[in-house]
DNA sequence: CGCTTTTGACCAGCGC
DNA sequence: GCGCTGGTCAAAAGCG
């Protein structure tokens, strides 16, 4: 690979993380962009120089996003356990407890699509208050996909195989709902339904009910990540964490509400965070992806 | 030919 | 009881 081409493509992370959030004039953008775009390759030298302080900065970067990714997880689990405690000591919350009806509580998922992290969760929080019906309902799951707008098919890829059955057309949202069966049911009770979100038509909303009893039948879908629209860290087993996390959202999370990096299960391992991590910072192709992303964006401003 | 997708029909739950 | 709605079924069509 000719890294030659990686030549100022730093996220710059240390320096400027906050300037993310400030109004950067588009023209020094675009003229930043351009400048390196038109540079000429400098002579081999100063390049193995150059390419060796990038590869430094770079390893850099990327060992503050994995304390970044790490840090998100243990907040992320952090709340989690507070929640959990807090719904035990109030088991008999009104607010919550106030629709056991099925279709209620579907639509009202529906429309607080801007908390995700309340939605992220498994229905934990329901079976506090609906002990009968915990052993009956399966566990569900709610995982956001960035899309681009003209791609009209509704299809979430996790690596695992999916036969869809249905689809039908809701009263709340004008886009179809997919509705799709694990392909190795009937063993395998695992469902889920795929809709755009109201909000925000390029987002898939896909919602998993049930667990997987059978392992993972392609890890290797999940680390090539055949789309580049968007990436999502399947899981390692079934009951494992999935993380969907979106390349396409050039601003930073403070302004993404329902397209964050998103997990369903609190326990990410931290050798599995480094692992993932650094095999991605080995991935040359990621990070061409990655930058690639990145510099639309801002041409696209 | 076998598997998957599409799509209209059907069913069950809920509100009135 | 009736109508509305979401979810599922299953025959037909499509595809490799």
């Amino acid at each position: 690979m000719d890294y030659s081409s990686w030549h100022s493509t730093s996220l710059d992370l240390n320096i400027n993380l906050h300037r993310l959030h400030e109004e950067v004039p588009k023209k020094h953008v675009e003229n930043n962009f351009f400048s390196l775009e038109m540079k000429k390759p400098p002579v081999k030298e100063e390049s193995a120089d150059a390419l060796a302080e990038e590869l430094k900065r770079v390893s850099a970067e990327n060992k503050k996003l994995t304390e970044m990714l790490t840090e998100m997880c243990e907040n992320y689990n952090t709340l989690r356990s507070n929640l959990m405690e807090y719904m035990r000591k109030n088991p008999d919350n009104k607010e919550l407890s106030s629709s056991n009806k099925k279709r209620k509580s579907e639509s009202s998922n529906n429309n607080n699509n801007t908390t995700p992290m309340a939605e992220s969760s498994s229905t934990d929080e329901e079976s506090c208050k609906k002990p009968k019906e915990e052993t009956i309902k399966a566990k569900t799951s709610r995982v956001y996909v960035r899309t681009e707008p003209s791609d009209t098919s509704l299809i979430v890829k996790d690596g695992y195989q999916w036969r869809k059955y249905g689809q039908k057309v809701t009263r709340d949202n004008p886009s179809p709902r997919a509705y799709f069966k694990c392909s190795f049911a009937p063993s395998c009770p695992v469902k889920k339904k795929v809709q755009r979100s109201v909000d925000d038509q390029s987002v898939l909303v896909a919602t998993y009910e049930g667990e997987h009893n059978h392992p993972h039948p392609s890890q290797m879908e999940v680390t090539t990540g055949s789309s580049s629209r968007s990436m999502t860290l399947g899981s390692l087993s079934s009951s494992a964490p999935t993380v969907t996390l979106d390349w396409t959202k050039s601003k930073a999370s403070s302004e993404s509400k329902n397209a964050n990096p998103k997990m369903d299960s609190p326990e990410v391992p931290h050798t599995l965070v480094e692992q993932m991590a650094s095999s991605l910072t080995k991935d040359p192709n990621f990070r061409a992806a990655l930058v690639a992303a990145i510099s639309g964006k801002m041409l696209h401003k």
